[in-house]
DNA sequence: GCAGACCGTTCGTCAAGCCGAACGCATCGA
DNA sequence: TCGATGCGTTCGGCTTGACGAACGGTCTGC
């Protein structure tokens, strides 16, 4: 068990998406029922918060909403934000010349995570394999750095970028001093 | 309608998923199954794609499997990409000073897309909101500019970092010449 | 060699999801 | 006023998903 507790009770937040993305559409639970293929009362029943729908039936309901079936079990989102440069929390770094700053987290459970990357030319940051699915992109700011995987980096430059699995072995190199870069790092 | 196509074919995805994200964990068909309360009668007529679970079923064995619920019904992805500075297929702009690049769009229909910006002091680019729930990360690279709600902009110096709702008028001026900055259009 | 444990699949039973019909309720127009 | 249309909810039925038990298979160790 870890952290990637999406909300505890899915059926609620079935039920809030289902009414939330119909209300979004301005359509009838009957009208939406109908273009689904699914009887009304079934409909009525999810709203509500009453039964524990089938895959084909959520599926045929994100369908008709024009919904991307994910969304229907993942709780909404929020607002304005900033980070000041310097500021924001830092991830553990093996050494000093490397600091990963961490600008949006998953909210809550989302799948992708922002950092500011700042490094100085030296060691290399290596980083161990992610969990599978990790997709992570670079795009290089200032100065220049070999970035991507680590059997085959590809040296970058200021708005160069890259992408490249995550749950391999990658690395990055800064080549010059005061290398910046963003990196989205993605859970799939 | 709209190109908001997932797969067509849910309880494939789902069979597989279960079946990878089970062998990823080294477990058994069994064990996951006792883990998770459901039979594992259940659980092999899922992997084997026979069957359309209920949400609470296929709630239970994400948590059993310690996944995200929605990588459950969501496909996977693939491999290593590279765009050079000024590579890249621009998105329209309203005026010469402003130039969008995308890095990295929806893939087949994620949820977000990674941009390069450029622009020169001058006009700003206001946008038009977006579809609701939409939320626009950006990272300033180089240069400065006015980013955010077009009503309450904040400056943004080299390093910065804001987050936004897109589905609200928003803008980016640049305050400098060869301003520069990543943005992330996250569709929730 | 064989009892034992564990695996993943198959089968029959029971509960529950899905459906269609009927209901009460508003709105609209003759 | 009253029929007609559409809404969202509630009620029996049929279908189907989830369960437990039994099955055949492999591997281990006494």
């Amino acid at each position: 068990m870890a952290g990637t507790r999406d909300s505890g009770a899915p059926l609620a937040v079935i039920a809030a998406s289902l009414q939330r993305e119909r209300r979004r559409t301005g359509l009838s639970l009957a009208e939406v029922a109908r273009r689904a293929g699914v009887a009304k009362s079934t409909l009525s029943q999810l709203e509500s918060g009453t039964g524990n729908p089938s895959v084909e039936t959520l599926w045929a309901l994100s369908v008709a909403l024009d919904v991307p079936f994910a969304q229907l079990v993942q709780p909404v989102r929020p607002r304005v934000q900033v980070v000041r440069a310097g500021e924001g929390p830092r991830v553990a770094a093996e050494h000093a010349d490397y600091t990963a700053t961490l600008l949006a987290s998953c909210p809550p459970n989302a799948r992708r995570d922002i950092y500011l990357l700042a490094a100085e030319p030296g060691r290399p940051r290596e980083s161990d394999p992610h969990m599978p699915g990790v997709v992570e992109h670079v795009v290089l700011s200032t100065g220049r750095a070999l970035v991507g995987l680590t059997e085959e980096p590809v040296e970058l430059h200021p708005g160069d970028y890259i992408a490249y699995p995550g749950d391999l072995p990658h690395v990055f190199k800064a080549l010059e001093t005061a290398t910046t870069a963003v990196l989205v790092s993605e859970h799939v």
